[in-house]
DNA sequence: ATGAATTGTGTTTAGTTGACACAATATTAC
DNA sequence: GTAATATTGTGTCAACTAAACACAATTCAT
């Protein structure tokens, strides 16, 4: 086969920015490396690029490594490239952002890998430019969750509206008016209310909708306003 | 120095897709190529990660070296990572999306790399993943122009609302109300009324503004709202 | 002077948003 | 069993915003 002689050939990793909400916090699943380089500290799940391998395939695989789930949703982050991001060699790293219901996964997995859920208040100091990815992320999820209906990839098959606001309110820090809340999501026309109600409550139970996939596939792209117009960036 | 022992080394290239405004078209700085590969195809300008070079410096030695300029708009889009994108040999490619005045390129660097601006209504057949390229860079832009004051990239110091408007209904493809356009725009406090008319009228001379940077900067990632809510992405 | 093309500004109506009130449901304490 | 407490569901209203539309002003050609 043909080659380019002059470039340089160079690692590609990728990492992924897996989140999830746990009905109160938002949480990151991070990775307490028991294995070389930087044994012992914290960091993203990550891997290498493999010669005969797509890239999407590759940040697939290393989820389910991970979680054990397929088809969750998954989004190209950015690509980090400084020269000394990785002391080992130089690596250039694709950036991954997934979102998860956290009930959803393999704990076998997770354990495996030596991973933890992590509240975002929480992180630990992570390796390389790991910090980095992971603020990026959260802007990410800031941005689109404010324009689309991505906070559902967090959410459990059947949900609460009030489950959802805190969910938001996760996302955001800080509260929501309860009520046009409420007015704002139900207009979207994507919850399906289910007839059930959530029997944890210790109060008025509130009722399990679930969402319309049909709805949400077509209208995605659409530009919604799930927050107030007060919020800014 | 330690290395990694298992993955294999794969090639990183930029690919940039460069976008301008002569005040009609939207157009693509696009590459007639007179070296291999794919000689006398026609393709986007691009380039190989160095060694000691980060890639966003890579970028704008890439971006420079066609147009000559310097401190350019200029976004990471995606990477793009299909095994056979490249059927010289695995090449992962970071894809730049960049906006620029089109009176400010040098015509010298851009004949030198037998460069044209093409009419994104005519974009010709392009070598390997490129049209694709574009296509994702096109979206992009239709999504940020929407929401972010990012026309202004592609303006002239000095321009009237109208010419503005032109920009719009360039990239989304569809006329726009002329009033409710300029209330908008003058809402944002975007706009600084040079006290200059635009001479190059035959009829009523347009005010020409320029751009209020110190705003610009400051509020660049709040939400805003370019186009009518009827405008769908 | 008059007409044609273009630009600048104003008005109106419909719809949306944000702030807030009240009623209904479920559990616990008494 | 009734009251108190916590939570959920629905409604109202005033302020604001957006979209549609009208008219006056400017400039040049005739």
């Amino acid at each position: 086969m043909t080659r380019y002689n002059h470039p340089t050939r160079i690692l590609v990793a990728l990492d992924c920015i897996i989140f999830g909400f746990d009905g109160e916090f938002l949480k990151l699943l991070l990775i307490k490396r028991n294995f070389e380089p930087e044994k012992g500290k914290w960091s993203l799940m990550g891997g290498f690029l493999n010669e005969e391998e797509d890239l999407e395939v590759a940040a697939a695989r290393i989820l389910y490594e991970l979680t054990g789930l397929r088809d969750i949703y998954v989004e190209q982050l950015q690509t980090f490239g400084k020269v000394d991001r990785d002391p080992v060699e130089r690596t250039v790293s694709v950036g991954f952002f997934a979102l998860i219901n956290i009930d959803d996964h393999d704990p076998e997995a997770v354990k495996a890998h030596n991973a933890y859920w992590i509240s975002l208040n929480d992180i630990p100091e992570l390796i390389f430019d790991h910090a980095k990815m992971v603020e990026l992320a959260r802007e990410r999820l800031r941005y689109k969750a404010a324009l689309h209906p991505l906070g559902f990839e967090l959410m459990p098959e059947k949900f609460t509206i009030p489950q959802l606001q805190k969910l938001y309110e996760a996302i955001y820090g800080m509260t929501l008016d309860r009520r046009n809340f409420s007015r704002k999501l139900l207009s979207t026309g994507l919850l399906i209310d289910t007839g059930e109600k959530n029997e944890n409550s210790a109060t008025k139970k509130a009722t399990l909708y679930k969402l319309n996939r049909e709805k949400y596939q077509d209208k995605f792209h659409e530009f919604w306003n799930f927050m107030p117009d007060t919020f800014l960036i």
